[in-house]
DNA sequence: CTGTTAGCGCATTCAG
DNA sequence: CTGAATGCGCTAACAG
């Protein structure tokens, strides 16, 4: 047992096909034409060799390291369930154009970090993830030019190619949807302003369309925003279920809010959906499934949106399309019965 | 505006300095004393040319990476709210030892992208996560002769490092706690045994040590394996508290079965904790406080583990120690308020 | 305390 | 269709 010590290199498979050290290359990229004959002598080696390049050597004699990194800072909200099937659909569409997908868990504010990892040449590309409206890894990105894709949008929507939710049509959707049951007095929990502008830059105008669509449909809409926490939502539906003309329907836009107003419904004894509606925008299958009831929703489809972001972010690095581009997701709508028509009274 | 083409190299640095290209690497190291005014003048020079060391450079002329991939399936489960604790934790203890870490997404079955990229020298190191049993990972890490520890174990416990939950102290601490409030007839909702044995390994042991704890302090236990998911969580609860002589309490070991369990008891009519008390085993901080009420749970510190991991996988890379070792978490209490003493009937 | 010299394993000219 | 020669940027002996 003399215990292979190192890995077998070019030169060991290039001895024992009896070629020279560059035909191995050549029959493992195919960028230049190679007899069937040798190449099948070359490919005997390799097995027997169980030959893997070497990814360092590969990345400084070339200049593609093929890995790309997706900056998911945890801290920012935790992980959300749904979170994997970006991370998924990201990593098999990279994985088809040759690049390996690494998550790179460290948080936004640590640039130092990421100027190292993206200046250290181990890095050819980066998806970033959780992007806030004014965000300053780009600006990292940028002054050591590496391709990268948001997913998600700053307020400096042109210069950069990203993907996004279109949050444009939530409010609508969601207003047609409870007006077409005969809803008329809709209740509304938000988030706080504080939280809007803090990153979550788009979002904002999905409370002004929601808002405009209310109005054409002639519905009364009672809006509350409040943090993120259940009992804030509690007490937030308390007070609207109190009052004289308490509404029939709850949009919720507050995935811990909502929770903590589906317990004042209940505990009022009506009935999800029979005595009143709920539906919740942008939140995860996963959560959705995961209350009692489980809520209807209306959100994007996030892995179409990682797909893109990679093949976006793929085509930059193969020189295929170098051009910025966008994609807005479209809503999907999601039933799972939690609304139903208004009750008569 | 000549625009800088590529990165300044330690060559680039040494003329700047004025020194021979080895100088500015023991600079970088200190692996030899320097003058201070030798150091200097190179450190400027560096900080002029604004240089990075080439990973890939480094990582070919020496024998590491600086890289350690946390193998996170996300399929398996996907992602819970606490597992960014492990990674940030591990992230840390790991950069303190000079590696960075990076999440490898991709499924445990994809054993050959994993061989793959350990193949290709770029990891130099694997904390595995979601471990099974028996885990396929293992073996290809061991052919490789790639350093790793485990988070979780597999039924072979001996022969490598893991750090763990010691699920042995949790069904004890559950039945003396609640035992304490004086309950004597406690309900219990595990998860059918295709799920234990899948992969969850030592888990069953956590019920073992349950039952005999209730036997010793006279505790009737009444339990349900069922399915994680809310429905089955629901109809069991509800089945167990219209028995002759309904339990006065709850241990749950069954997230999505226990929120079925929450609305089974609130819906009739009983209060959390003043009529019935409610505790839950091995849940995150954000699951138990993301319910209606939160609640009381037994489980393990994950960042604790987390950093356990990274600090044996760290002595293990810097070779300060090389030997196998284990490390068993202890079972920490956490009141949220969902229990309370045995009501009076 | 500092400089010189070999490679690390591979991609890519350049020749044939 | 194939081989030989250079160099990617750095580490680690080896020499002072």
């Amino acid at each position: 047992m003399s215990g292979q010590k190192r890995n077998a290199t070019r030169a060991d498979v290039a001895r024992l096909a009896g070629v020279s050290a560059s035909t191995v290359t050549y029959a493992l990229t195919g960028e230049r034409s190679i007899s069937d004959e040798t190449r099948k002598r070359i490919m005997d080696a390799m097995a027997e060799l169980n030959y893997t390049p070497n990814a360092m050597a590969q990345g400084l004699a070339g200049r593609r390291s093929g890995l790309v990194a997706l900056s998911f800072p945890v801290g920012e909200r935790g992980f959300e369930s749904s979170d994997f099937e970006y991370v998924q659909a990201a990593t098999e569409v990279l994985a088809r154009a040759g690049y390996q997908l690494l998550m790179w868990p460290n948080p936004i504010e640590d640039l130092d970090s990421l100027r190292r990892i993206v200046s250290q040449g181990l890095i050819d590309g980066v998806v970033l993830m959780e992007v806030r409206r004014e965000d300053p890894r780009i600006e990292v990105l940028q002054s050591t030019r590496t391709p990268f894709v948001l997913i998600g949008r700053t307020d400096n929507e042109t210069e950069f190619s990203w993907v996004d939710a279109d949050f444009s049509q939530w409010g609508p959707m969601a207003i047609h949807h409870l007006a077409g049951e005969g809803h008329r007095h809709i209740a509304v929990i938000g988030l706080t302003e504080d939280m809007f502008t803090a990153g979550y830059g788009p979002v904002v105008r999905t409370e002004q369309n929601l808002v405009a669509a209310a109005h054409e449909a002639g519905v009364t809409l009672d809006i509350e925003r409040v943090p993120a926490n259940i009992r804030a939502g509690k007490e937030a539906m308390e007070l609207m279920l109190s009052s004289a003309t308490p509404p029939t329907a709850l949009i919720g836009f507050n995935q811990p809010a909502v929770i903590g107003a589906i317990e004042a419904i209940v505990s009022r004894g009506l009935r999800i959906p029979e005595d009143f509606s709920l539906l919740q925008l942008g939140i995860s299958a996963e959560a959705a499934e995961t209350t009692f009831p489980a809520q209807t929703s209306i959100g994007v489809d996030s892995a179409l949106l990682a797909t893109t972001a990679a093949r976006f972010l793929a085509d930059q690095l193969t020189g295929s399309s170098a051009e910025v581009r966008h994609f807005l997701g479209d809503a999907v709508f999601t039933d799972r019965g939690s609304t139903g028509p208004v009750p008569r009274r």
